[in-house]
RNA sequence: GGCGCGAUGGCAGAGUGGUUAUGCAGCGGCCUGCAAAGCCGUGUACAUCGGUUCGAUUCCGGUUCGCGCCUCCA
């Protein structure tokens, strides 16, 4: 049975859905103003996990992933750019969409952008408002009255006194409580009219906070089983959607709070604040995408990650054996057997809080079976338990021959080959000292020759 | 200052109250014309000090160090 780490309760629970056989899932997305970081790839490939692992246990499942398309730093981006909030998100949507697929992230069953639930939140806002959960400050911003709401605190587990927002920031001065949050910004006049929404508060636009609770109850209702995001979102977003959702409806939210940990650099938060991070698209210069996805699915979720070139170098060598024991051993073509004893071990590393660190150790036993037995068999077991966690669908000289940058090298495959053949002849008659030249000038250029029973093959260093 | 998390072999990274994680790197062997790949073998690992226990890396407490949140952030 699947057991998650609930953030709510900071520990593992068994894992009920409120609908038998259906689960609901929310998750955090991006605000797009920039190009994706690694640490976005983080939360994408983790869910994405949670997702693939939730349908191959069964489940149906809805997942959500929200874009935000407005909110401040968008404004600012577009304004330093002279162009449009639409142009500006729908560029950043794109790119967020070429890195998503390269890293084998499938699509969520929904996207939903911000700017398309205004209604939705504004009607959320008013039912805070009835509530007397919400009031209009001195500055005419729409606000949460987070004392009004009795479990503030919960999930990041603070009281609202330890919490003493003064402590480290100038409080504005318009709020009744520091901790207090807008649900409806009031209208600036320098801002454009892109970002204006006329409301029964006067013409403005949301509040970060106030999309999530519209947006997963839109599409997911008011109730539902999993919300998950990065662990910096854990205080104050998701408390504060906790506010807004539990405040509106009178009842529970989200059964199951899932955080990921942090993508490092040098043991420190990989983060645009402190500008210390690399893009995926960056990355994916010098890295194949599932390298990058294995290095992630390496780890336990919750667990840090340190981010370095010497790491992904490592991850690749460790992914260049799983495929090499693909290319060595043909799988058949069966499915999973889940009664087989690794596929059962792996189902329990995946059902105890998707520990894919342990699943991936049983992807290597496999490996070093099917090299010892040559069973197809197990070739299938291996690819078949990999390509549940997004991993070995490919053809292995497509990762083995396979250029990191670029389309792939067509001419220097054959240049290559034509190298190899003419080494088989120089082998045929025995002159070694040839054969040797060649392998050592292929590999000067990063080939590497393996002579096999059934022939040479290569591979890139 | 408040709250929380973590410290595992050369590196990365799981896990467990008593028996092999796993990968990379290293070393020895087999295989090979030689290699590579693969296979076999190989490492007195669990921050530190106490406590509980027949027995703790694993549970409890102290200490040290690191990190995160308390502010936009995945």
């Amino acid at each position: 049975m699947l057991h998650i780490h609930n953030t709510l309760t900071r520990r593992k629970e068994a894992f009920v859905p409120i609908d038998p056989g259906k689960v609901r899932m929310y998750v955090c997305g991006m605000t797009v103003y920039d190009y994706c970081h690694l640490g976005h790839a983080r939360v994408m490939v983790v869910f994405d996990l949670v997702a693939r692992w939730l349908r191959a246990s069964g489940f149906k499942l809805t997942y959500v992933r929200n874009i935000t398309d407005i909110d401040d730093k968008i404004i600012r981006r577009a304004g330093e750019r002279g162009e449009s909030i639409r142009t500006l998100t729908d560029r950043f949507i794109a790119a967020m969409h070429e890195d998503a697929d390269a890293l084998g992230v499938l699509r969520p069953d929904h996207e939903p952008r911000a700017t398309e639930y205004v209604t939705q939140m504004q009607s959320l806002i008013g039912r805070l408002r009835e509530k007397g959960l919400a009031y209009v400050a001195g500055n005419r911003d729409v606000c949460y009255s987070v004392r009004k709401f009795d479990s503030y605190g919960r999930l990041s587990g603070k009281s609202l006194d330890e919490l003493r927002a003064g402590e480290r920031v100038e409080v504005a001065g318009d709020k009744q409580d520091p901790l207090d949050f807008v649900l409806w910004k009031h209208a600036r006049t320098d801002e454009p009219d892109e970002v204006k929404w006329a409301s029964p508060w006067g013409t403005g636009r949301p509040g970060w906070h106030i999309e999530c609770s519209a947006m997963s109850s839109d599409l997911l209702g008011e109730r539902f089983d999993i919300h998950g995001g990065g662990q910096d979102l854990q205080f104050p977003h998701h408390e504060n959607e906790i506010a807004q959702s539990e405040g509106a409806h009178g009842h529970t939210f989200v059964n199951y709070w899932m955080h990921n940990g942090f993508v490092r650099v040098d043991d420190e938060k990989m983060s645009k604040s402190l500008g210390n991070f690399f893009t995926i698209r960056d990355v994916l210069k010098r890295f194949d995408p599932e390298v990058v996805r294995f290095f992630i699915l390496r780890a336990h979720y919750r667990s840090p990650l340190n981010y370095s070139d010497a790491h992904l170098e490592d991850a690749r060598q460790a992914l260049t054996r799983l495929y090499t024991a693909l290319r060595n051993v043909e799988p058949s073509d069966a499915g999973i057997d889940w009664d087989e004893p690794h596929a059962v071990r792996f189902r329990a590393a995946m059902d105890d809080d998707f520990n894919t660190a342990e699943a991936v150790a049983v992807l290597f036993e496999l490996a070093n079976e099917a090299n010892r037995t040559g069973s197809a068999a197990t070739a299938a077991q291996l690819k078949g338990l990999g390509g549940v966690l997004g991993l070995l669908a490919r053809e292995p000289a497509s990762f083995l021959q396979g250029r990191i940058a670029g389309e792939p090298d067509e001419e220097g495959g054959v240049a290559i080959e034509a190298m190899i053949e003419r080494r088989a002849l120089a082998k045929k008659s025995k002159d070694y000292a040839e054969a040797d030249r060649i392998r050592a000038q292929l590999l000067a250029s990063g080939v590497v020759l393996e002579d096999t029973p059934q022939g040479t093959v290569w591979r890139r260093a």
